[in-house]
DNA sequence: CATTAACCACACTTATGAACAGTAGTTTGA
DNA sequence: TCAAACTACTGTTCATAAGTGTGGTTAATG
C-alpha cells in the first residue's frame, strides 16, 4: 500500500550506488545494472530523467558515465522521489474521484497532511547520510581512490 | 505511489460515516453506499472484515446495520489501516527481492522506518478527531439526536 | 412465518499501472 | 571511428486492484 515503487527504489540505489563508488571516474550505467541487478533499459530512462533534473550529470563518450551533479550532502532522498514520481504519473491526477463531504474535507486533507509530514521527512535524509550508513555497514565501495576522506 | 488504496479509503470513510451519522440506530450498508459513493457488494467484504476485527459490530434483521464496537476516541485510523492491509494482500510478501548490499543495508531500513513512522503517526489520530473535524468544516451529520452535544 | 438485512464464501472478470523490451536513431569525447 | 550517453516513442507482459456474480445461512422484527 506505501510502499515505494520500484521505478522509485531503482532511482535511489541508482544514485547512492554513484556517489559510493565514485571515484575520479564517472559510473556507467552498466556497473550500476552489475551491481544492483536492475534491468538496463529501464534504468536508464530514470537516469536520464535525474540528469535533466540536475541530480546527475551525464558524460558521453568512451569512459564516460554518470555522475552526482551537486555534492552528496545537498542532494536528498526526497527530491529524488519527487522527480521519479513526477514521471511515473502522466499529469497525475486532476483525479477527482467522485467522493462524500467526509471524504473530501476530512478523509482527504488527512493523507495530505500525512503525506507533506513524510516529504519532509525524505527532504532530511540525504545522500550523504546514506552513504555513510553504508560506509558504517561495511559496505565496500569499488573505488576508494581521494574521496573525502583522503589517504 | 504512496497514496493508500481505495479499498484503505472506502473503509475509513465507511467507519468515519457510520460513527457520524450514527443515531440511536444502526448505520446501514446501503445508507453508507449511497452517501459515499461506493459500490455496495464490495464494501461489505470490507465492513465484514472490520466487524470479526472488533472495529465495527453487526445488527441484523430489519433495521439493522452497523455501528461502531468502541467508542470513537478508541479506534484509530491506524488500526483500519493495518486490519485492511492484512486482508488486501494473501499472506504478504517473503518478496525478498534480490537486492545489492546496498539496498538491502541501506535502503531497505531507511524505508522500514519511514513506515513506522507513518503508522504511529496514524496510530494517533482518532476517529473521534474526524468526526470533530466534520463537525468544524460544517458536515450536517444526518442524525442530530442524542449524540454527545444533545439539545 | 415472511421479510429484512447482516453474514459467509468463493470464483470470476475487468481495469489499471508497473515493469520491462524494442527500435531507431543523435551527440559527444577519447 | 568507436563507445558511450542521450532522445523518443512504441509495444508487451504481468501483477494487482477493483468490482461482479451467484447462492446461499442466520438472526431480529412485525
Amino acid at each position: 500500500m506505501l510502499r515505494p515503487s520500484k521505478k522509485i527504489l531503482f532511482a535511489i540505489e541508482a544514485v547512492l550506488d554513484i556517489a559510493y563508488h565514485a571515484g575520479g571516474e564517472p559510473v556507467q550505467s552498466r556497473e550500476i545494472t552489475r551491481r544492483q541487478a536492475i534491468p538496463r533499459r529501464y534504468l536508464e530512462q530514470t537516469l536520464q530523467h535525474l540528469v535533466r533534473s540536475g541530480i546527475l550529470t551525464g558524460v558521453r563518450g568512451p569512459r564516460g558515465g554518470y555522475r552526482l551533479a551537486r555534492e552528496r550532502r545537498r542532494i536528498s532522498v526526497g527530491e529524488i522521489v519527487r522527480i521519479v514520481r513526477a514521471l511515473e504519473v502522466g499529469e497525475e491526477s486532476p483525479e477527482e474521484l467522485p467522493s462524500s463531504e467526509l471524504g473530501k474535507q476530512v478523509i482527504r486533507p488527512m493523507w495530505g497532511e500525512l503525506q507533506e509530514e513524510i516529504m519532509n521527512r525524505l527532504d532530511s535524509i540525504t545522500i550523504d547520510d546514506l552513504c555513510m550508513k553504508a560506509h558504517q555497514s561495511g559496505i565496500v565501495s569499488e573505488v576508494m581512490q581521494k574521496m573525502d576522506f583522503t589517504i
